[in-house]
DNA sequence: GACAATGTATCGTCGATCTACATATCGTTC
DNA sequence: GAACGATATGTAGATCGACGATACATTGTC
């Protein structure tokens, strides 16, 4: 019928928040997710490798570097003009969804069994 | 290793936002939800329904009436202070994630490409 | 009589995340 | 030189919340 909720989650969220200041590669945004969520957000591999990948499907990011260290292929992803919108899209749903609670009545819960006062 | 991200989801939230002004049953639920968030969210009812029983367990929300209508009966759902509380820690989360994005400077995934034009 | 709105509820599926596993290098400490 | 932690990429299976579909019943409107 409608589109459904669609909200980004928190782990593809600080994927794309960790590439805000440049390009990373994937150790490097699991770390730098980390510390920009001041620990929080601990990303599993599991969730960052499978991330990317969808997230280059969807051309949220892309592969702007591959370097061999070591042996092996180091890749760094970077956002793209669509990612950084979206990112920027889903952090305005965000403050204006803790807007609603932060901006609401201190005692809203209690009010159905304090109110009116003057009926009793 | 370590607890993972736990961060409610957008449909759940809503339920809890919506019971912040006083209880309600199921269907007042959804278009509250609705209501809310200017359209966005538009809850499925195989959503809602799931996400009472299992914030019920949780202990996040609670029934508080039950009266029969027309043969059927009509749950009211209601906040308990741990839902409240939930619901008031995860939009202080949300705010602080939105905040890293929306506070952070205005072209910053360019800057790899146009930056230090002095060395040019 | 058809249809929309109100209302509760279950089922099957999908998708993002998670746990766990697999593998490899580098630098430090014992 | 063995052990270990940090760095680094990747896959497989399981979990869980959300979703679409479906079912059923009443009330009010056209």
């Amino acid at each position: 019928m409608h589109p459904p909720t669609i909200a980004m989650r928190e782990p593809t969220y600080f994927v794309l928040a960790a590439l805000l200041a440049g390009p990373l590669h994937g150790y490097a945004i699991i770390k730098r997710a980390e510390e920009i969520s001041n620990g929080r957000v601990r990303l599993a591999t599991g969730t960052l490798y499978t991330a990317l990948d969808r997230l280059t499907a969807a051309g949220h990011v892309e592969l702007v570097s591959e370097l061999v260290v070591g042996g092996r292929v180091r890749r760094s992803y970077g956002l793209t003009d669509a990612g950084s919108a979206a990112l920027r899209a889903e952090a305005l749903r965000m403050s204006e969804a803790a807007r609603l609670v932060t901006e609401a009545p201190s005692e809203p819960r209690a009010s159905r069994l304090r109110r009116k006062p003057r009926t009793a």
